[in-house]
DNA sequence: CTACTAACCAAACGATTGTTTGGTAAACTG
DNA sequence: CAGTTTACCAAACAATCGTTTGGTTAGTAG
């Protein structure tokens, strides 16, 4: 039953990222469907609730991948680097709309995007601290 | 006669920046001016005018910088560099608008853009080859 | 004083926006 | 079989969109 929202989720990625958030009308998304735009709503609450579904969860991708890499400081840093540039390659579409459009968000949500984002940020510091620590990387530079 | 025109294209470069083309309005703009909406048709034919009018001379800015950079290829290349950095700080907000809401000119205008970024590609590129032919740059790999 | 221009308002235009409502088939569940 | 859920349509909603129209004011030029 949610997987006719997976469907939404996915053309509504596309079409943000083809033609931007605010460029893009629910009846962009219904062609893309199938349907009329009016039964979108049978599936979500509102258009700003895909672009924040859209977001968070690539956030939370983002840092999940970032979780996952392990060794030392300087071995890190450099899966930290190919898990970025991976996350994005392999959804691209997210990622544009994740880069362009998520000023579009209210305020509320907005905040919840820039914690994230803040804790995505300190653990890449994170990383380069350790590498500072044991010696690994200069320590003459801001991290 | 023509100032107020120029006002209207500064406030839309800034309005155009701060919240994208699709996702200002008239009604943003005439907010910015101190006017009704319905007035700036007085002064313009559209908002994709609008949009063209920052776009092209965008574009116009940053092949008269690059024109008049000059010595050897490689001087000629970190001026150009230069000059694209300058470019863009002294014109940040239309710069903006330039990156971000090209897409969202009409067909026929978005090839004038299309030629003109190619135009500019050209002339960094004959720079870099003329500092291969000179024995300046590295010949082994594509300009 | 007259003619003209620039700048704007007030009000409306049709079109499109996101969203809501009530209803209807088909498929699943007990 | 009856009851419920899923997915959707058809039609409307108020609001906003970019744009047009006709008229008004102030200032400039002859």
């Amino acid at each position: 039953m949610a997987q006719r929202k997976d469907q939404i989720l996915d053309v509504a990625a596309r079409v943000f990222s083809e033609r931007g958030y605010k460029g893009a009308s629910m009846q962009n998304l219904a062609e893309g469907l199938g349907i009329l735009r009016g039964s979108i709503y049978a599936h979500i609450a509102s258009k700003e609730d895909l672009l924040f579904d859209i977001v968070d969860s690539g956030a939370d991708r983002f840092i999940f991948r970032l979780g996952q890499v392990t060794g030392s400081a300087p071995m890190k840093l450099r899966a930290a680097f190919t898990a970025h540039i991976e996350t994005i390659a392999e959804h691209l579409e997210a990622s544009t709309v994740f880069l362009n459009d998520w000023r579009f968000l209210s305020a509320d949500r907005k905040r919840i995007i820039e914690t994230k984002r803040r804790a995505y940020e300190k653990m890449i510091e994170d990383i380069i601290e350790e590498g500072i620590a044991q010696r690994h990387f200069r320590s003459d530079l801001d991290p």
